[in-house]
DNA sequence: TAAGTATGTTAAG
DNA sequence: TTAACCTACTTAC
């Protein structure tokens, strides 16, 4: 389930219950034994976010780099751990705590140096204190690209995935064929604010709502409803489903190998301007 | 048991 | 544009 506010909480989660802390690290899966080996009684100093990355400090020059990809997971529990299962990547003991991370894309050892590289390659992130739009703007607006592309290009913004991107062009009525030329600067601001205030909740709450209190089923008259994935949301995967505010069927279209989901009627072909 | 799917990214063609 | 990678869950046969 990770999109960006899903790696920030996993950072928050890690400076609990590890900061500080000497940590015992292992690979019972075995692909990340000389990592393991080389952090293992290592204090951890820091755990950070960028977007989907997730950095664990561990002392001078030494960053555990994580990318959870699209299956990876990182569980929490309590020490001493149960015995591992065979896919357990990286498992981190200390002080009460373990954490188990599967199937990561990226579970790699690096540089202080490395890691500015990675940060230097992505977007502004809505959840990194002191960012802001403008430098995404600049892309945004120069590019004949589709606006539901321009959001998951990390190079552009870093942490919005595919629920975060069809449901916020749907809070804001934009066409997600629409190129990011033709969107208007007040239409990105109010996009930027508003991915920043639902990832901020995503973090706190780890997961993603994003419909209004005022357009639950609930408040609108219609029997409840529930998300498969966990969340309340207007059009992700619910392909021919009813939207929730106008009650035209929702559509789902391939877009660059991930599927789009909107509403014709209230994400309307915009005129080109 | 096999196939399909998933909130992701990179590299090859 | 496609394939490849990593895991776990659901669905089909």
């Amino acid at each position: 389930m990770p999109e960006g506010h899903t790696i920030h909480r996993l950072a928050l989660d890690h400076r609990e219950r590890f900061e500080g802390r000497t940590i015992r690290a292992t690979s019972p899966q075995g692909k990340f034994a000389a990592g393991a080996a080389l952090i293992d009684g290592a204090v951890m100093d820091t755990a950070e976010a960028h977007g989907k990355h997730l950095f664990l400090g561990f002392g001078p020059d030494r960053w555990v780099h994580i990318h959870l990809g699209l299956f990876g997971k990182l569980g929490f529990g309590t020490a001493p751990p149960p015995p591992p299962t065979d896919t357990v990547r990286l498992r981190l003991t200390g002080h009460g705590h373990h954490a188990d991370l599967r199937g990561p894309t990226t579970c790699a050892l690096i540089t202080d140096a490395e890691k500015r590289a990675i940060h230097d390659r992505l977007g502004p992130d809505p959840l990194r204190p002191g960012e802001d739009g403008d430098r995404a703007w600049r892309r945004i607006s120069r590019s004949r690209t589709t606006v539901a592309a321009l959001l998951l290009d990390q190079k552009v913004i870093a942490g919005v995935g595919n629920v975060y991107r069809a449901e916020v062009l749907f809070r804001h009525g934009i066409d997600p064929y629409l190129p990011g030329r033709d969107l208007r600067r007040d239409q990105w601001d109010a996009i930027w604010a508003d991915l920043a205030a639902l990832m901020r909740e995503g973090v706190r709450n780890n997961r993603i709502d994003t419909v209004r209190p005022e357009h639950t089923p609930e408040a609108m008259g219609r029997p409840p409803r529930v998300d498969d994935h966990g969340g309340e949301v207007y059009v992700y995967r619910r392909t021919g489903a009813p939207c929730l505010l106008c009650g035209d069927a929702v559509r789902t279209a391939g877009l660059a190998a991930r599927n789009l989901f909107w509403c014709p009627t209230c994400q309307p072909a915009a005129a080109r301007p």
